[in-house]
DNA sequence: TTGGAAAGTCAACATGACTGACATAATATC
DNA sequence: GATATTATGTCAGTCATGTTGACTTTCCAA
């Protein structure tokens, strides 16, 4: 890596961003910007039977359509039970379709059907263009960082399913 | 904006970071890397008769010693109702403690006892570990970013709130 | 002196987590 | 073929944390 200035003063002002001061920062930082980046669809939701739990199941049905309950369960990191309410009520209103598998009869496959992909499309607009104005006042080179930060503070097993999943920059 | 058909090049990548696949993966990252991020201490908290609720409240007690009830209030976005059960816990289990303001006796400033200091350290340190090694993972010029992206996503009025305090780098 | 702000409290309720127990159907294994 | 395991679904009860609404006490300030 290329030495920003002197070569002297390396390890000690190289490590300043790890400070405590620093690192308290950063947890105030993560813990503002995700109540603003749930506010937009938690608005949305509100006045509909639904809230944040039903937005989770439909993001992650939309990026990945046929996925099993059991992998949505390992995903969104809930017990049966609770995923089993969210979405009861998701395929009770038409929102969710579930196939049987053709290999394996167990599993159910879920998909939105087009009210569903309606709704979906309503709250993560919202929170795109959240997003989109964070992207666009900070730029490039910090999105980078800030995707980069975000994975490596990930659970091993979260970060391998988050790295397979498309981006669009492949 | 610009046209995409004549200066596609130019225009085009540089803004490849905000299609909606990106900002997508952007949103994905978040939601998993708060998991994460909330995890250790959750873990730590249970069984105790805390939550995540009073990790927040003794979080922002203990980075600005004095703070009024109404402060606290706006800073954490709850209602006065719900912050006060957790307060009164934590009063009664003699973490927190109240001294009436001296200029205007309506207020309460609220201090961290030494009991209260030392849980306020074991969740934080537990908290700051995962993200001294994702800061460390990422690098200098990563965090900037991640944090640049995460104060742009703020609301205004926090992110006013946010830039006030204390960082180290002053 | 009166109006309003800061704080505290009670009650009722919603949401989204959890555990534990149990049922059903289909696959996998012995 | 009998048995174990897996995937799913369901019932019941509990907990933490948020909400609204109503009301009180204390105290500052116009």
């Amino acid at each position: 890596m290329s030495e920003p200035g002197a070569g002297a003063k390396q390890g000690g002002e190289n490590l300043l961003f790890l400070t405590d001061e620093q690192l308290r920062k950063g947890i105030e930082a993560m813990f503002f910007a995700y109540r603003a980046f749930t506010a937009d669809p938690d608005r949305i939701l509100e006045g509909m039977a639904y809230g944040r739990a039903h937005h989770r199941a439909v993001h992650f049905i939309n990026r990945q359509p046929g996925l099993t309950v059991n992998t949505l369960l390992t995903v969104l990191g809930v017990t049966k039970q609770s995923l089993n309410r969210v979405l009861r009520t998701l395929i009770e209103d038409g929102l969710v379709e579930t196939r049987v598998g053709r290999k394996d009869k167990r599993e159910r496959h879920l998909y939105l059907t087009e009210k569903g992909a309606g709704l979906e499309r309503e709250l993560s607009e919202a929170q795109r263009a959240r997003m989109r104005a964070a992207y666009r006042a900070a730029g490039p080179s910090a999105v980078a960082g800030f995707r980069d930060v975000l994975e490596a503070m990930m659970d091993p097993d979260l970060r391998r399913y988050y790295s397979t999943m498309k981006d669009g920059s492949a």
